[in-house]
Formats: C-alpha cells, sequence, structure tokens
DNA sequence: CCCCAGGCGTCCA
DNA sequence: TGGACGCATGGG
C-alpha cells in the first residue's frame, strides 16, 4: 500500500470512528493562540481550568495581558502547570503581537513569515508555532505532536527516531494541502492517542487503525 | 505511591 | 546533533 494510501486510509478509518472533533476548542483566534502555550505537555484539563481563569479575570485580550505583570500572571495559570516559565512564555508572545499591530495584523502575515515569526518568540516551539498557524491563522501545515509520533511509530509507519520534520513531511507530502483536512486529522490523531495509545496502554488493542498497511482485511 | 499529560530551552559531549 | 534534565499542576 502507498504512502498516500495509507493515510487517506487512516484518516477515512479516525473520521468514521470518532466524527468530526470541532478543533480548535476555543471561542477566538487570541484564545487558541494562549492555549497553544499553555497545553505544552500539559493535559487541555488543565489549561481549560488556566483559561477560564483568564476569562473571569476579564484577560483574554492583548491589552490586559500587557499590563498584567508575569507574577500575576503566572497565579492565574497555575493549574496549567509550569506556571512560571509559561507566563513568561506568553508574556513574549503578547510583545510579538504588540509588535506586529495586533493579532489580526499578525495572523495575516503570509503563512511563511507567520510561522518564523512565531518561532522567534522564546518559549514557541514547532508544534506551537504550527498549532497556531493552522488553528489561529487557518493555514495548511500539518501539526505533529507527541501521540502523532507514538502512533505512528506502533504502527510501524517511521521509525522511532524520526523527528518532527520527517513526520511533517510525510503528511504534507502525501496530502492535498488542505487547511480543513489537516485540521480535522490532527485533531483525530490526538482523539486516537487519548483513547487508545497513551504510554500506559502499550498493546494498542481494540485500535480502529490496526490493520492498516496490512494486507488483510479487519 | 507511582506514572503521565496536545513541549521547549539549556547544557554538555 | 542529540540525549538528559528541569519545569509543575492535576488526574488516574
Amino acid at each position: 500500500m502507498r504512502t498516500s494510501e495509507a493515510l487517506r486510509e487512516i484518516y477515512n478509518r479516525l473520521l468514521a470512528h470518532f466524527g468530526p472533533q470541532g478543533w480548535w476548542p476555543g471561542d477566538s483566534p487570541f484564545e487558541v493562540m494562549l492555549g497553544a502555550v499553555l497545553t505544552q505537555n500539559t493535559s487541555w484539563q488543565n489549561v481549560e481550568k488556566a483559561i477560564a481563569n483568564l476569562k473571569n479575570e476579564g484577560l483574554l485580550s492583548v491589552e490586559a495581558l500587557s499590563l498584567l505583570p508575569v507574577e500575576k500572571l503566572a497565579e492565574i495559570i497555575r493549574p496549567a502547570g509550569y506556571h512560571n516559565l509559561k507566563a513568561q512564555r506568553l508574556k513574549n508572545l503578547i510583545a510579538l503581537i504588540e509588535d506586529q499591530g495586533g493579532v489580526a495584523a499578525l495572523l495575516n502575515q503570509p503563512t511563511a513569515v507567520l510561522r518564523e515569526l512565531l518561532l522567534s518568540v522564546k518559549g514557541i516551539g514547532p508544534e506551537t508555532a504550527d498549532s497556531i498557524v493552522l488553528y489561529a491563522a487557518g493555514r495548511s501545515i500539518f501539526v505533529i505532536d507527541a501521540y502523532t509520533h507514538r502512533i505512528l511509530c506502533r504502527h510501524g509507519l517511521v521509525a522511532e527516531d524520526c523527528d518532527y520534520f520527517q513526520m511533517q513531511e510525510l503528511f504534507m507530502d502525501n496530502l492535498a494541502e488542505d487547511a480543513a483536512l489537516f485540521n480535522e486529522y490532527h485533531a483525530l490523531l490526538v482523539r486516537l492517542g487519548k483513547e487508545f495509545c497513551r504510554k500506559s496502554q502499550p498493546k494498542c488493542e481494540c485500535c480502529p487503525l490496526k490493520t492498516v498497511g496490512e494486507q488483510q482485511e479487519d
């Protein structure tokens, strides 16, 4: 089975099994950007608490967060974990947004420029940058995360040492360039990961993908 | 008690 | 260039 066919088959099965995921969970591009930083190595459940705190404090704006001392911000986002680290990272992101003339102006930059601007922020790496490019700006870039890596490895589609950009190329070289497809695909991989492919479930039994790439039928 | 979660920067060989 | 480590809260 060719790679492009296998990736399509995986997508079709995930969509049939789970249905559309409606990502990203967030009410605005700005909230998506904050969530992308807050969810670094952290369960979304904890991120929701931090975002709820920000909303309750009326801090879900560039202006409010810009004026807020980093120590205060850290306390408010404490449930998301690494709060001191993430408070500074959010501040760094806010500084970029202001420097670029606001959220809309930043997100309207050409995709490659936007990506480089985000990566220039201390505390924003490939996954966080790509999450913002795809889910806040709506550009067709494929987001890779720990679940994606684990799923691809466990199904023998990539080697264990396959890095972020190799996995990203795997998807982007073998799928139509379609932001809606990339959006749903990544969300479905995370859904699959949460339910069937956590570290504590090494067998991946009952996984809806278990025969993809093999010759046998279901 | 343990392990783990939608990463990233730093340090060191 | 790449592997180990710190960062930290909350759930199972």
